[in-house]
DNA sequence: AAACATTTTGTAAAAATGACAATTACTCTA
DNA sequence: TAGAGTAATTGTCATTTTTACAAAATGTTT
């Protein structure tokens, strides 16, 4: 480990900084953390890894790694990803850093937080690389996890929930043409309440890029349901103004 | 600069990083970035420095310099602030990482931005260390700005609206005390349009947490404005279900 | 044909919205 | 001291949205 270097407390003494030669500052690594959320059918889970390598070897813990040297941040974040679970194919988002002096027993390591909410039917996680083994975690029982990543992910879950009623990342979780139904349920299981059917569905039917279709529900054993679809288009024009679900 | 190591396209590729030593990773540096808004009376502006050092010595800048190796990314960001502005006691929130890969010229540096909404007059900036001057910018018209700093400035703004409708940082900048005119005027100045001034007054008394008080304004040459404050233990019983103001 | 399981529509009172107009309460000035 | 000036505050009213329910509709299964 380096040298510890006092760090200066006040401005009045900052010319102590000229005697810290520049080279004691690039000693540090950063790494990302993903966390992916995997929903489906009313459930909300979320991909672990166990790590097959020290530091916490054994221990379950979000898929990351350290960053390298000549990469970008984003780029590090789906070699990662696929590095240790095999998954290709997922649009993540930066979350938040965390940065506290001692959260990697390796040296000092601020991890850069990712996240993504896929259907988790439509990935196949494969643990590799260092991954001893890959699994999908209710949040309600959460084992300890390895580093920070607990705090990590609960920033993620808080970020998940805001940024579902601002972006469609949803499309990522029902069908292209989906019935208000399946809609209703992804906003209930993650934001954790329950609405009123026939409400919600007023409020849907107000929304100017959620579009009903002619074609209906095949095969239920009720009354077939109506089948809507995105418009992503008329998303873009009316989110100019910051356009948010108010459920 | 250290050798380029090549990153790893692949997952079955991916013993190869056994063979990168752990030191390789570990020759980056951080650094932090603040983007200090300061509101006053329907203005908003942006406080930069003059930088007195290289890399892109003279050029405008945000406040922001690297960390040391054993101090946390809050303590820094606050540190740094004080080194090169003098100011103390504002409250600020982390925005968003930057990482592309030849973003510094001296090496590999992600930097973390920080952002805070302050009443301008409120504090007094004074360039110290080796910030040649501080200056507050109006966003219209900005100088070409060091490093990636205008992408963070244009993040930090992005957020900022955001948070705006969130968050009660609008009372960093208005008195304990305020009429709904002062409070009408932050948010007009902030999201950029304007509202009519019954309506938005009616949308307020629905509001919970901000609360009339029955003294009035003194010494104004028109008929006097009732006072309100904000409610911080009412907001946290609200804001449990992700409180947004509509406007 | 009746029972089921949902989706879908309907209802009615209450509340919120939006565009404007009118009124009110102070200070300042002639 | 009676306007004039200035901005705060209240009022109106047609329209839309919200809420909490109840009822009807449309398929399949028995």
């Amino acid at each position: 480990m380096e040298k510890i270097v006092k760090p200066i407390p006040h401005a009045t003494e900052a010319e102590d900084m000229y005697s810290i030669p520049i080279d004691a500052f690039f000693k540090s690594a950063f790494s990302v953390d993903c966390v992916i959320f995997g929903y489906h059918q009313g459930d909300l889970k979320v991909l672990l890894i166990q790590r097959g390598a020290e530091p916490f070897e054994n221990f379950w813990a979000l898929p990351g790694d350290l960053v390298y040297p000549h990469e970008d941040l984003d780029t590090a974040a789906y070699r990662v990803l696929e590095d240790l679970t095999s998954i290709q194919d997922v649009r993540m988002m930066q979350v938040h850093s965390f940065g506290g002096v001692n959260r990697h027993p390796l040296g000092r390591v601020i991890t850069v937080g990712y996240m993504a909410l896929v259907e988790l039917t439509d990935i196949h996680p494969l643990a590799s690389h260092w991954a001893k083994q890959t699994k999908w975690h209710s949040l309600s029982k959460l084992p300890k996890l390895a580093f920070d990543h607990s705090e990590i992910l609960h920033a993620s879950y808080d970020r998940l929930k805001t940024l579902l009623l601002e972006e469609p990342i949803w499309t990522r979780v029902i069908p292209e043409k989906f019935t208000i139904t399946e809609f209703q349920d992804v906003f209930e299981t993650i934001l954790g309440r329950t609405f009123d059917k026939g409400n919600f569905r007023k409020k849907i039917q107000n929304v100017k890029f959620l579009k009903k279709l002619t074609e209906t529900q095949q095969n239920v054993r009720h009354r077939p349901s109506q089948l809507y679809s995105f418009d992503a288009k008329l998303f873009e024009k009316y989110s100019d103004r910051g356009f948010v679900f108010d459920f």
